[in-house]
DNA sequence: TCAAATATAATAGTAAAACTATCATAACGA
DNA sequence: TCGTTATGATAGTTTTACTATTATATTTGA
């Protein structure tokens, strides 16, 4: 990597930017291994700054509570993945491939590499699996809406779908289908580990492959005119 | 309504069962209402035993905690969308004309009727819309799946997945598309009223019937040959 | 019908969660 | 070096999520 990167987000999700000190870097990081260990219920600042040797008080001059931290990371993820997809997808024209290139980055798995030091891309699916949801089915959602915080998420639905429309403009449709399918995107890998008959998707097998046959089975069929 | 009816739940979903007492009618009756105002996780026993002139302990009585309670919330719904689609598809042998049923049953806005007397169809499925996932996203969903606490969800899948076999044998995924559609339900709901730039429903007409029509599309299209 | 079983209420208590506040000190920047 | 800012140390509050005990009311069944 020649460059290091930054991701660049909404200061509603903060308080204190935590990329720009150690110890919010460190907030960070940790967040992402307690969180995916113990589950989201039962993380608490308090055990956090236990395990980054701080205090809870210093971790709530970041962030507000703990809900605020998950949307931050929970954001994080999507920012991430509409990266790449704008990497991924740049200089072709074709909306089918891109939108296939965009499948396959929202099934793709994670492996964690050195862009973003201090972020384990893995785990953080991981989080984005078991957790995401809560982000938003939470009685103040309108009041966070407002502040913007799913800025993100809404921008890469709207990517993705905007491929749908080139390849069909009269499907009635694509945001519908797009969040649809970001949501089944990690809904049928939880279904998969813990509910598997809600799901076609074989744990044994390749989890992150069968998904993508899935889901562009569902779009493409859908997107046919 | 000539017969009262009584939801059949597995027993795993209660410590006591509320269906054969005051109290225990009250708390479900009650609940329901309460988690639709101020949401689950604002909701405590300690706010419902003050409701129904109860006490907490007694409420400990019935459902091991608030989690349980809402599993058994979630649960009865399920159990009751089933009982539906099943009155609704007798003697109807046409797969496609039972998948439509089924489809209209699981977007279909729900009106209150006496046939369950002590719950609010209406505000039960509101609470579907807000909090059904989170009955699942929680560290422990093996060992409550292991209890069987899911299986009305899992049969309902099941139901409607068989229609999908029926309709295209070749379909490699009537379970995820079935899981998918019962998520995406409640959820383009839930995109609609709060964030509506994940979803092409418009929260101004008839949300149910374009509900319907989004849902209608992608499973047809997905199930052609 | 009376005794026994059972359900509920009343009360109390605990550990942890989810904060808020204050003050001291360390580090950092102009 | 002086002033600002970040962190740490400490303490305190209210609420949550329980558990335990005892008293009283109600049901049931022998």
């Amino acid at each position: 990597m020649i460059a290091k990167l930054q991701m660049q987000l909404n200061s509603a999700l903060y308080l204190r930017d935590p990329q720009t000190s150690d110890l919010g870097q460190k907030i960070v990081k940790e967040s992402i291994f307690l969180i995916d260990k113990i589950g989201f219920e039962s993380f608490t600042f308090k055990k956090l700054s236990t395990q980054i040797g701080s205090t809870e008080a210093s971790i709530y001059r970041y962030f507000e509570n703990k809900h605020r931290l998950l949307v931050y990371l929970i954001s994080w993820y999507w920012n991430y993945v509409e990266y790449r997809i704008t990497f991924e997808t740049h200089n072709i024209s074709d909306p089918e491939e891109k939108l296939r290139i965009a499948i396959r980055l929202i099934t793709n798995q994670l492996k964690d590499d050195d862009s973003f030091p201090g972020i384990s891309e893995s785990v953080l699916q991981q989080i984005v699996i078991n957790e995401s949801d809560k982000t938003y089915l939470t009685k103040n959602v309108d009041e966070i809406n407002k502040e913007g915080v799913f800025r993100g998420y809404k921008s890469l639905c709207e990517t993705i779908a905007s491929y749908m429309i080139e390849i069909n403009p009269d499907f009635e449709f694509p945001r519908s289908l797009t969040s649809t399918c970001l949501e089944a995107a990690h809904q049928q890998v939880f279904f998969a580990a813990h509910l598997p008959r809600l799901s076609d998707i074989k744990n044994a097998e390749d989890v992150h492959e069968q998904n993508y046959q899935y889901l562009s089975t569902i779009i493409f069929n859908s997107l046919k005119k």
